[in-house]
DNA sequence: ATATATGCAAAAGTTTTGCATCGCT
DNA sequence: AGCGATGCAAAACTTTTGCATATAT
């Protein structure tokens, strides 16, 4: 097989993503940011980059980057979504005062050997939030 | 002090709350449904019995409910809130193919001693939720 | 009697989508 | 060149709210 056979045979179905300077400032403002924001928190910081962005655009690059497994949805007793561009597993902290929402840890090893079967349903994972009020929203309401 | 006397200064700022036809069948309603319905199922389910009613009073009345703890909300990945009238400690198993939601019971008797503190913010509760695929949903897609 | 709850409809807020155009590959 | 992505604006949805009226206590 030649080269050129094998490189046409290898992706013939491949439905291929583009890289955009849209969906790489979204990615990495993401990254750089530590408060997991909401889709619209998220677009006015993209503007700083690329001010002619939409929010279409945010929303669509935020669910392709979902899918992609590259960010994953934190959703929280608040109206709107929430991103949090740290794929592995850790559990969240959320203040009930101020919606302030916290990477955790989860120190339990037990849970990483998550059930797999719930009444015959398979299990692919579960999300953990501790819920409580922080330390500046407890120093404001005694 | 009179028996009079005793009465006003008794309950001089209770802020109290009516019970009304309306509230007893939002929650009777929700009681009765296993399937843990958004506000908007149970708006159409509630209007079987009081055909009158409008949004605007089954979300006021959700709201009382959550307020008084005889109803929890259930954050899913899904855009709108699920209403749960069953309050006592538990977990939830949902499936990312139907949103169907079920109630588990939380089995590990750790779960119970949640950690209290969290650097140094005051944990007060927690959710988890199970994620995968129900039977019929990989009976449909292998 | 009076404060609270309701129904209606409009508003607010979040997310999705249709379509013409732009820009990766 | 061709297909996917974008920007814009409108639409779809969920939830909240203002106000006149009805109702529970």
């Amino acid at each position: 097989m030649t080269g050129a056979a094998a490189r046409r045979a290898a992706k013939p179905t491949t439905p291929r993503q583009r890289s955009t300077r849209q969906l790489e400032a979204i990615y990495r403002t993401l990254c750089e940011s530590r408060d997991h924001p909401t889709a619209e928190q998220l677009y006015h910081a993209v503007r700083a980059c690329v001010p002619a962005v939409s929010r279409g655009t945010v929303y669509r690059n935020l669910a392709k980057l979902v899918g992609a497994g590259r960010v994953r949805i934190v959703h929280v007793h608040d109206r709107c979504a929430r991103y949090d561009a740290r794929t592995g597993p850790h559990d969240h902290f959320l203040c009930l005062g101020c919606t302030m929402l916290l990477d955790v840890e989860s120190t339990d090893g037990r849970r990483e050997r998550t059930r797999t079967r719930i009444r015959g349903h398979r299990v692919e994972g579960h999300v953990l939030t501790y819920l409580g009020t922080c330390r500046p929203c407890a120093a404001a309401r005694p």
